[in-house]
Order: structure tokens, then sequence, then C-alpha cells
DNA sequence: AAACTTGTCAACCGCAGAGAC
DNA sequence: CGTCTCTGCGGTTGACAAGTT
């Protein structure tokens, strides 16, 4: 146990700016890889780890880095994480200049949203119906379900479950977030079973895994594998995602996911109401949502084009 | 203005697979 | 075949900023 060797200490914790032109220079000089080696020849006092983190996440070229997921951006995480589960790394390749990092702090930061506004109904601040709302129990994990193997009757009973608290209902924040195509695992929700079932009135709803090639993966970019690719297709990749704008503003726009479950259909997202006056149907039901709600949303196609 | 909450980001950790020895 | 090292991934945490009360 003499102790001779690692004696440097090995440095932890935020990159300096100076760290950083190391390991610029070292990657321009021996490309990204053997990350090791930096600590050994003495370069940064830093783990191969930590080096091809720093790389990964902050240096690499054409990262979007401090911009806002777009709503397309969005939609794609969404619809992979559905398919896909939570194979960030997998995902982050359909998403030029996003890392698994940023995809995985998306979606954390959505769930943990998602979560808060489950278990607090009546805290939220757009919520209308201030002491209605059963009070959730403790959600453990929320998960959206793998789209690619959810069965019809699966996601019937999914979407039925979903509806039964009249919290949900009252919450629009929550609708919001369900009616993307992530449906909280009914199974972890614990959802008071005595509740009683919310009757929707019968809609023609087309159910939303149906709708799924609205944002099918033949519109989705090629996983973008290296970097001089991404520039090679750059235009094939700007086409899919529509523009070079990579914040969208806030009133975002073209969110193709609409409310499938609702069939809110040709709707103007400012002007929801719809046929029909029976306070029990969707539309008027949304009568009382913010209109910012719908910020990701595309009206339908309307129900004839079903 | 201060306290609190929520969102975002960066970085760590443990684990697993692949390849070299 | 077992061990070690490197690499990559996913989960988690903590710091800080921004927003809200």
């Amino acid at each position: 146990m003499e102790g001779h060797r690692e004696e440097v200490v090995m440095r932890k914790g935020p990159w300096m700016a100076e760290e950083d032109e190391i390991l610029m220079d070292y990657v321009k000089k021996y490309g990204p890889r053997d990350w090791s080696s930096i600590r050994s020849k003495g370069l940064l006092p830093r783990t191969g780890k930590s080096c091809r983190l720093r790389w990964v996440n902050k240096l690499k070229p054409d990262l979007k880095t401090g911009c806002k997921f777009s709503a397309e951006e969005e939609r794609v995480v969404i619809d992979l994480q559905a398919r896909f589960g939570n194979k960030w790394a997998r995902i982050a390749t359909y998403l030029p200049g996003r890392t698994d990092n940023d995809v995985k702090n998306f979606w954390s930061t959505r769930q943990k949203r998602l979560a808060r506004i489950l278990q607090t109904p009546t805290a939220s601040k757009s919520q209308k119906n201030n002491g209605k709302a059963p009070v959730f129990h403790e959600l453990s994990t929320l998960e959206a379900p793998r789209l690619g193997s959810i069965s019809m009757e699966e996601e019937s009973s999914l979407m039925s479950q979903t509806c039964q608290s009249s919290s949900y209902i009252g919450n629009p924040e929550v609708i919001k977030m369900v009616a993307l195509p992530d449906l909280v695992k009914p199974s972890s929700l614990n959802l008071e079973p005595s509740l009683p079932e919310i009757e929707f009135p019968s809609i023609e709803r087309k159910p939303y895994i149906d709708l799924l090639p609205q944002f099918s993966f033949p519109q989705l970019p090629e996983p973008v594998l290296d970097l001089p690719l991404l520039s090679e297709n750059q235009d094939l990749v700007l086409d899919v995602f529509g523009h070079r704008e990579i914040s969208e503003p806030e009133n975002g726009s073209q969110f193709s996911v609409g409310l499938p479950f609702f069939g809110l259909g040709n709707s103007d997202r400012n002007n929801v109401k719809g046929e029909g006056d029976n306070p029990t149907t969707p539309d008027s039901f949304f009568d009382d949502f913010p209109t910012d709600m719908f910020d990701y949303m595309e009206p339908l196609p309307s129900s004839s084009e079903w």
C-alpha cells in the first residue's frame, strides 16, 4: 500500500474553460476516442468517462445547447419513447443536435410535471373546480405504454381508466399531457377504484393508435449517426423538421397530435366550440380551458376524413 | 423583498457489453 | 476462460435560474 500511484487527484464537478480547450485540442488531434489517455498523458486530471461525457454533451459541434425542444422535437421524443421506451441514446439519434442527456432531461421534466399535476390536481393554477377533485394517492412511477405493442383493447381500457377520475377532467394540464401519445400507465396511477366512471357521450372516436401515421416513422428523420453525415443530410433533416428555427415561439404551432380521444375534429384551437350544446360534450368541456393548452396541438382532420 | 416552487442543465454513479490480454 | 479496461447507457442528483406566492 505505498500509495505512490494515482497521486493525481481526479477533478470532479463543473468544467473550466481551460479544461474544455484542452479537451477540444485532444479531440482535434486524436479524435473522440481513447478518453482514458487524456488522463494518462497528463493532459487533464479527469477520468476518461468524464472527458467523454463532456465532449458528447457540451463540446461536440452542432449541438443545440441552450435551445428548448421545439414542438416537432417534443413530438418525436414522445412518439419514440412510446415506441422504444427509455432508450434515450437511440431516440437522440433521430434528433440532430440533441444528446441522450437532453432527451432524458426533457422527458424527466415532463414526467415530473405530470406526476405533480396528478398528485395535486387542485394546485394547478388553471384549476377551476377547487375542492371537487379527489386527492390522488402517491404516484409511483409514470411510464408511457409501448404503443408498438399495445392492443386496441388495452388502449381502450387505458383511456377509460384515465378518464375515470373527475379530477382529470377538471385539469387541463392533465388533458394536455394525456392527449399526447403518452398515457400514464394506469396500473401505476392507483386510481380510486370506487370512483364513478365518467360516461363520455358516445363520440365517434378514432383510437389514437390508428392516428399514429400522423407521427409515424417515415416522417421521422433518419437517425443521425455521425456528424459529417448530419451536415451532408442537413437539408433533408431540415426538410423533415420543416424549418431552421430551433426554438419554437411560445404559441408554437404545428403539432399534429391533436385530441384523438375526444374526436375534437377540425377545431380552431382558439375556438373549440363544436357542434352541440350538450354540457357534457367534450367540446364544451374544453371551453373552460386556457387557449394556450392547445399550443402543441394541431386540429385533427375532420371526422369525415377518418 | 423574501421565501418557496418549479424547470433546466450538467455531471456523477453504477452497470453492462465488447474487446484485448 | 477469466480478468481488466474502455466505452456507452440510463438513472439520479444537485446547482442554479426563473417564476410564483
